[in-house]
DNA sequence: ATCCTGACCGGAATCGTTTCCACGGAATCG
DNA sequence: CGATTCCGTGGAAACGATTCCGGTCAGGAT
């Protein structure tokens, strides 16, 4: 089964030394036309598949990098995974997509086995709070953060503008009327949880909203807690007219509280969600969402990460949000 | 930046050979405790971490096994990766995922980076026809099938039931009094689009349905292509008064159809999906599912692989399907 | 004719491991 | 007491590539 044809066959066939076979495959110039023909028809012959793991070894290049997302089955971040890996494949790099599961220790099995692996950079989305082996990473190997940061690493990152995001979405809301909007939040311990959280406390006290601090509940970026948090905003005293989710899975969770309740999205109470989905717009009522390239954020985070392994030093890149007012907040049924 | 403490260092340090702390870090049993422990301590003081490219190089296991999935943005194929991923961890195996974005260009680049990888192993969900590509790679490397399976190939695989599955859901619309269902199949040159299509065809006849072939369309697993289906099969003659769709991203796209031609779901038209999604129970109305375990087949295929790997022949495996009712078909609004 | 230059080449060292082989000494056995 | 096992060990040869270093040879300059 295992064939193995290594570089010194092919020399072999080609009847030519190992080392010009290499300089060939590894386009150095000085080769005559003759042996880079013969050493072309040998590897065309043999099938010869230069063994990735013995050049790296050598050269200090993997030619790998790793990307460890928080949750693969989270939309937003299986498209930036694939803006991300695309961008690696031009510039022939692997991507080795990990998947921390919203879950700190998997996050570290992960990072373990990057290094390893001697991936030349590693690009994150990380959980929580940096912990101390995540810091001692980052004098180790390349780092690149994505969509999330850490307080008080000096490592590039592309992030969203969160604060502009919420902001068009309360402004909207405010424009519609509403004064009690209820907020469902991610988690503080991850940055665009927190930063969403103080835009939209920000942007209710600019607006003259109701600041009533029961209209802020905060979950985990999963759709369970989302219908939880619906659940408490909507049972209390004076509930909110209308939504806003900081995620999309939470925006979902969200959705099937509103149902339960027997309550109109659009009519009885508006919904807004960041995050867009593709299949966001295709909902009964098409939903109106704070919509951020996650494709151009992968594929950003990729370049800036190959600019330092190629030993540049990129400064972060903060991508815009764009609001896209759909039927679930008044717009009309087709897209913005 | 690179620390590259190696092997030697560790020797040197522990005050024992490199032969035998190579020993104690493999678990060898010929140590002494003494040398354990001064290996052990010696890891430790140094952070020493092995070079998984010269431990596989020299052992010819790499430890790694190559994940190709069709589209990771598919909420059902990233259960599928998820699973997998979880049983490679456990026999501690590292999973590289790839996504062949549904393009048989991609997979063919992803396979030839997997090889020069050295992958001990391959789980693909295959694109098209078995290209003589593939063909050549499978007596190359342990190869495993996942979701799909191509035609004339000796390679293990795990899929569903998809008669049985399809089996159900027409039998239910059928039991609803439907004589004339929609059907929103997926392209032929995918065994899964084969499967149902085929499995569709015969229980419509098995139940005494219309069997016009007006009714049957198909599209290519993508949501843009559910939607032009629904809409081609609503606006012939005697429009379906039930859609059944071949998966949940082409049910996305047969939902926005109905919601623009203002037609209620579950009222005026009924609608199936195949594959389960978190969020279809979420809609309004939740969704009529035709349920299969992603994860599980995941991990199923992974340990299918990791058993070829290590030499044993298992034979294939099929998944079974359960219809789960949801009001989209008349069921009840709450689970089935 | 001699020297120099530059293009091209091959031998061998190297990357960081694992593993084969041989060897010393302690323990066991006759 | 000598022979035989057995355990733990270290030296050194792989694994499959890249790359340094020196050498050959052709051709042009002197």
């Amino acid at each position: 089964m295992d064939s193995t044809v290594t570089i010194k066959d092919v020399a072999a066939r080609a009847g030519v030394s190992v080392a010009t076979t290499s300089r060939v495959l590894s386009g150095n110039p000085s080769t005559s036309a003759k042996s880079r023909e013969r050493v072309r028809a040998a590897v065309e012959d043999l099938g010869y598949r230069p063994d990735a793991r013995a050049r790296s070894l050598r050269s200090a290049r993997s030619q790998t990098v790793g990307l460890l997302i928080s949750d693969v089955r989270n939309p937003f971040f299986a498209d930036v995974a694939h803006g991300a890996e695309q961008a690696a494949l031009r510039s022939s790099y692997v991507t080795l997509l990990a998947n921390a599961n919203e879950d700190p220790r998997q996050q570290d099995t992960y990072l373990e086995s990057f290094l390893t692996q001697r991936v030349d950079g590693i690009i994150i989305a990380p959980q929580g709070e940096g912990s101390a082996n995540l810091r001692a990473l980052a004098t180790k190997v390349p780092l690149v953060f994505v969509d999330r940061t850490v307080e008080g690493f000096e490592v590039p990152s592309v992030t969203t503008d969160n604060a502009g995001g919420i902001d068009q979405a309360v402004a909207h809301l405010a424009d519609r009327g509403h004064t009690r909007i209820g907020y469902i939040g991610g988690p503080f311990s991850i940055s665009t949880g927190r930063a969403r959280h103080d835009a939209f406390v920000d942007a209710v006290r600019r607006y003259g909203l109701d600041s009533d601090p029961e209209l802020i509940t905060s979950g985990d970026f999963r759709s369970a807690s989302g219908y939880t948090a619906a659940e408490r905003l909507l049972s209390g005293g004076r509930p909110p007219t209308a939504l806003l989710a900081a995620d999309s899975l939470m925006a979902v969770g969200a959705l099937g509280t509103l149902r339960r309740r027997g309550l109109r999205i659009g009519v009885d109470v508006d919904l807004v969600a960041f995050d867009d989905i593709e299949w966001f717009s295709e909902l009964d009522p098409p939903l109106t969402v704070v919509s951020h390239d996650a494709e151009a954020m992968g594929s950003t985070a990729m370049r800036l990460l190959l600019d330092v392994v190629e030993g540049g030093a990129p400064s972060s890149v903060v991508l815009p949000a764009r609001l896209v007012v759909r039927a679930s907040s008044g717009g009309t049924c087709g897209e913005a």
